[in-house]
DNA sequence: CATCACGCTGTTTTT
DNA sequence: CAGCGTGATG
């Protein structure tokens, strides 16, 4: 017989007064303001287990967080804590919650039951396909790239503003069109409605909708859920905040929790003082201030103190520690973006020497495409390591061609789907799939009918191999493993005939066939994949070890801890000053990004920034030219901070050295391997990059070319040159 | 439909 | 520079 025990947590001893008062509240709404790394993670778990502990049941909780694996973890160690059914515990998104709903309640908003979920990719898509559908044949200019619509559609969405508002003051440049922009604003809103679609923004545009409309909905929510938790609250927007409202309104069981300091989404309308506000909804809500921090050194919290000085918008929260450290963060200037390369993986090699192992360390930045010169440092040093956030896994196109054969099987009106797998038939492009998508429409065709289609002999060559496909995906019950599995087989040829790197490719959907192997349904399956990005590293080279270390964006960092951070700060210098974007105005932002990065380090904290940059073409767009600016890095005291350099050289345009070899703290290691190379061979110049044509002279000379200009310099001090 | 030459433009982060 | 859109050609 199976014991049924509950553990007895000595909740007390577990938690802080402050905790122990947020997790032990049990009804009524409650803000707690939780600096980084006070254990704002800790509480909710906490609360989660004491409220299932009080005879709340585990479903009647509804646990909102910012990635649904954020759920699942905070779950698991409920589960671990006192109870496994904490696991039954309603977790996930705004977003998932929004589909959830939807999917019981779209007819009330005039969508079907299967609508399909709109990716930002599709979303480019349809904005895309619908240009040409805006009046005025003769535009004033050329319409914005589509990614640049979405965006711009998305953010008015989000921000809860005008088309015209968000335009004048983002988008200046384009003005001159706003009257067609406006019309297809309207023309994509009636298409999604058309085509029963839905983007992410309009899965909580449409909850708060039903929400506002339906008091059965409103009151069937409430009932369902009884105790409300919302986590990282900073990051919601008013559209968010209003459903919070709503599923409150009558219980008022609400906690929220977040930390001003970490408000880094405000591009999708996330504005940290929705935190300030949830009292003016909640009146009688008890505000709970977490400022002790169990991660980090003591001397680490004295800089992102200081760090947070710096913003104009501060507020009063002050982290403290009782982790005693006598390391001070370290801010290196390392001239180049090649030498920040050089000098993180050297870091990297002494730490291990020193005994951390790469699991301990990770590396952090604001944009993907930042870390491409250290991975290709990390590979040169057989370095292994996992990145996470920047680009997608699920909108790589092969992922998103496969999806679309099941898509269409799903929901036969889902056109983005349809006209996406038909051009990837030989002789269709664009208009020929437009047409056959009308035809089908019109005839109320089977998709399994598809080769019926009365146009050359040519096309319905493919389209004979595509209606034998839908013939057998069609079919009931079909398992998603082995949907997934049809798809691929068919998909294959177009696999190698578009993709030159098709072995990884093929690998991903094998690795999709095994995710699709875990769920019953198909459309669950779907649903899955649009809102929940798969949780391994899909998408980063597999990895043959188990230690490695971690790359990611800040954003995808959050809520995550290491012994050892490196932060990599880097401005793209390809633009003119008064268009970059680290501007006065953006700089509050980025501040609460550094802030979010620096507190992810528990022991040792490092930035590494370019600050010369290397400028071998003032004047125009150069290639290879980035320019580290971090004003404020500089600004801060002298005592949170140590300042170094390490930098390998500087050259001028003539080709002179302005400074060479200066190398400082304990990180360098000698020359590698100058003494591979003869007089004459052709080199990766390690500056300029690939496709840069240079010359070895001898140990201290290098010879660069340009294609255009035929400039040529001279260099020293680099370590690893490549043969090519 | 597929391909090529030419000209223009240039902000990242995620559900 | 590079990636994209546009318009012209096979």
């Amino acid at each position: 017989m199976r014991l049924m025990m509950s553990t007895k947590i000595d909740y007390k001893k577990a938690l802080n007064k402050a905790q122990l008062s947020a997790v032990t509240a049990l009804d009524g709404p409650i803000l707690v303001i939780a600096g980084a790394g006070s254990g704002k993670t800790r509480t909710l778990v906490y609360r989660v287990a004491w409220l299932v502990e009080k005879g709340v049941l585990p479903r009647e909780i509804l646990l909102l967080t910012f990635t649904r694996k954020a759920a699942k973890e905070m779950l698991e160690r409920a589960s671990r804590l006192t109870n496994k059914r904490c696991r039954e515990v309603s977790g996930g998104t705004f977003h998932s919650l929004a589909q959830h709903v939807l999917r019981e309640e779209a007819r009330r908003i005039g969508f079907s039951p299967s609508f399909s979920i709109m990716d930002r990719a599709d979303m480019e898509e349809a904005a895309h396909a619908l240009i040409t559908e805006v009046d005025g044949e003769k535009r004033p200019m050329r319409f914005p790239k589509s990614s640049t619509i979405s965006a711009v559609f998305s953010k008015a969405a989000n921000m809860e503003k005008s088309l015209s508002e968000i335009m004048e003051i983002e988008y200046p440049q384009f003005l001159p069109i706003f009257p067609q922009m406006e019309h297809l604003l309207q023309i994509y809103k009636e298409y999604k409605r058309k085509n029963n679609l839905m983007d992410y923004d309009d899965l909580i545009l449409f909850l708060r909708l039903l929400l506002k409309e339906n008091e059965d909905i409103r009151l069937t929510l409430a009932n369902r859920y009884r105790y409300i938790m919302v986590d990282e609250y900073q990051d919601t927007n008013t559209i968010q905040a209003d459903i919070i409202r709503y599923l409150g309104s009558s219980h008022r069981n609400v906690m929220v929790v977040g930390d001003d300091s970490q408000s880094i989404y405000s591009f999708r309308g996330a504005n940290f003082r929705n935190m300030f506000e949830f009292p003016d909804y909640f009146p009688e809500a008890r505000i709970i201030k977490l400022e002790e921090n169990y991660r980090s050194t003591q001397p680490i919290l004295s800089m992102t103190n200081a760090l947070m000085d710096q913003a104009t918008q501060k507020y009063t929260k002050c982290l403290f520690t009782r982790r005693s450290g006598n390391e001070v963060p370290l801010a290196i200037d390392t001239g180049t973006e090649r030498d920040q390369a050089v000098y993180v993986c050297r870091a990297i090699e002494t730490l291990l020497d020193e005994g951390w192992a790469l699991r301990d360390i990770a590396v952090l930045f604001r944009a993907g495409y930042h870390s491409f010169e250290l991975e290709l440092e990390l590979a040169r040093r057989a370095i292994p390591f996992a990145k996470y956030g920047g680009f997608k896994f699920m909108e790589s196109a092969h992922i998103k061609d496969l999806l679309a054969h099941l898509r269409v099987i799903i929901n036969k009106e889902d056109i983005l789907s349809w006209g996406r797998l038909l051009r990837l038939i030989r002789n269709i492009g664009a208009a020929k799939s437009q047409a056959i998508i009308e035809w089908m429409k019109k005839g109320d065709v089977l998709p399994a009918r598809i080769d019926k289609w009365p146009g050359s002999k040519k096309e319905r060559e493919g389209l004979v191999k595509l209606a034998k496909l839908m013939g057998s995906l069609s079919t009931a019950n079909l398992r998603p493993e082995k949907a997934v599995d049809l798809a691929a087989e068919y998909y294959n040829p177009f696999l190698k005939e578009r993709f030159d790197d098709f072995p990884r490719r093929q690998l991903e959907l094998e690795q999709l066939i095994s995710m699709a192997s875990r769920y019953r349904g198909l459309r669950a399956f779907l649903d899955d994949l649009s809102l929940e990005p798969p949780a391994s590293p899909v998408d980063v080279r597999p990895l043959d070890r188990e230690d490695y270390l971690t790359l990611s964006t800040i954003h995808s960092a959050k809520g995550l801890e290491w012994g050892v951070i490196f932060i990599i700060w880097l401005v793209d210098g390809r633009f003119p000053p008064e268009k970059s974007f680290l501007n006065t105005e953006s700089l509050e932002e980025e501040l609460r990004l550094l802030y979010v990065g620096a507190t992810r380090a528990k022991d040792k904290l490092i930035m590494v920034y370019p600050g010369q940059g290397v400028v071998y073409n003032p004047e125009g767009w150069g290639g290879n030219y980035r320019r580290g600016l971090s004003s404020f890095i500089r600004a801060l005291p002298q005592d949170v901070i140590e300042h170094r350099s390490f930098v390998s050289a500087h050259i001028s345009p003539d080709g002179a050295i302005l400074r060479s070899g200066l190398f400082t703290g304990s990180m360098d290691r000698p020359a590698a391997n100058l003494s591979e190379l003869k007089p004459g061979d052709r080199i990766n110049h390690p500056a300029f990059g690939a496709g840069v044509i240079a010359r070895f002279l001898s140990e201290d000379r290098v010879e660069v070319i340009f294609k255009d200009r035929g400039i040529k310099l001279l260099h020293l001090g680099y370590t690893s040159l490549e043969k090519v």
